[in-house]
DNA sequence: TTTTTATATTATAATTTAACGATATAATTG
DNA sequence: CAATTATATCGTTAAATTATAATATAAAAA
């Protein structure tokens, strides 16, 4: 049951959502999320760790960076049906739509002060 | 979105799911499932606003009685799918395990005073 | 019409949540 | 090693949520 409650508590808020319709295009660092949404660094962090506890979101470090992706479910059998439909819901949402939109203009490297060093590979 | 979060949120609250799991089985009045939850009518009343209003319950008034039921989903294709989704999942969760096994012996009869008159159909 | 009864609503207290700034941590750079 | 940087955690505050008792409402019975 707390299982289930959880992914369905990560997904009632608004923000988690679109971080979750955002990493569902490509693969972000907290402070590209940051950037994205407007919000807090310290608000960002928070509600990705409650998106990774729920099974819908893991991460990679990086370095200085931690990338956070979105799980591939075997966390949680709730949180794989989610995610699944969440690749087609949301689609036409007003706020999402223009998230999605701005996606390509949140770069890393025009966020961060760390540069990608020449011999460490970092999809962007 | 709010569509969406609102049928997230109605669905993050344990009692609210096993109400809905109950409502599975069968159609409830609120006393019948305030006494299975053992909790206040107000509470039972508020959880049932709360999943009436995303789309996942309806009721029918009969009477002094309001019969609760799942909805049809036409309301919400959000609340649709999960109400498919937890026609399997949870069932083998232990605490709707025991509700649902205890369901038999909750009966309006027995705990409203109301008697049904012979006119009237129904469906216990 | 008055009383009873099932449910809804309101007021209130306790708990949880979401946001932020400040600080701690860990990896990298100099 | 010291400084920098991205992220995590902590402390705090405001807002939302949950639960209950008390009250209001609406239908039925007397």
């Amino acid at each position: 049951m707390k299982k289930f409650t959880k992914v369905m508590k990560a997904l009632s808020d608004p923000t988690r959502v679109k971080i979750a319709k955002m990493l569902q295009r490509r693969q972000m660092c907290v402070c590209e999320i940051q950037e994205a949404l407007g919000i807090a660094q310290s608000t960002a962090s928070k509600h990705l760790k409650i998106l990774e506890e729920a099974g819908l979101a893991t991460y990679k470090k990086d370095g200085l960076w931690v990338n956070y992706t979105l799980s591939d479910g075997s966390e949680s059998p709730y949180a794989a049906s989610m995610l699944g439909n969440l690749r087609h819901w949301l689609e036409d949402d007003p706020e999402v739509a223009e998230l999605i939109g701005q996606l390509p203009e949140i770069r890393r490297e025009e966020i961060c002060r760390t540069q990608i060093p020449r011999n460490r590979k970092v999809r962007v």
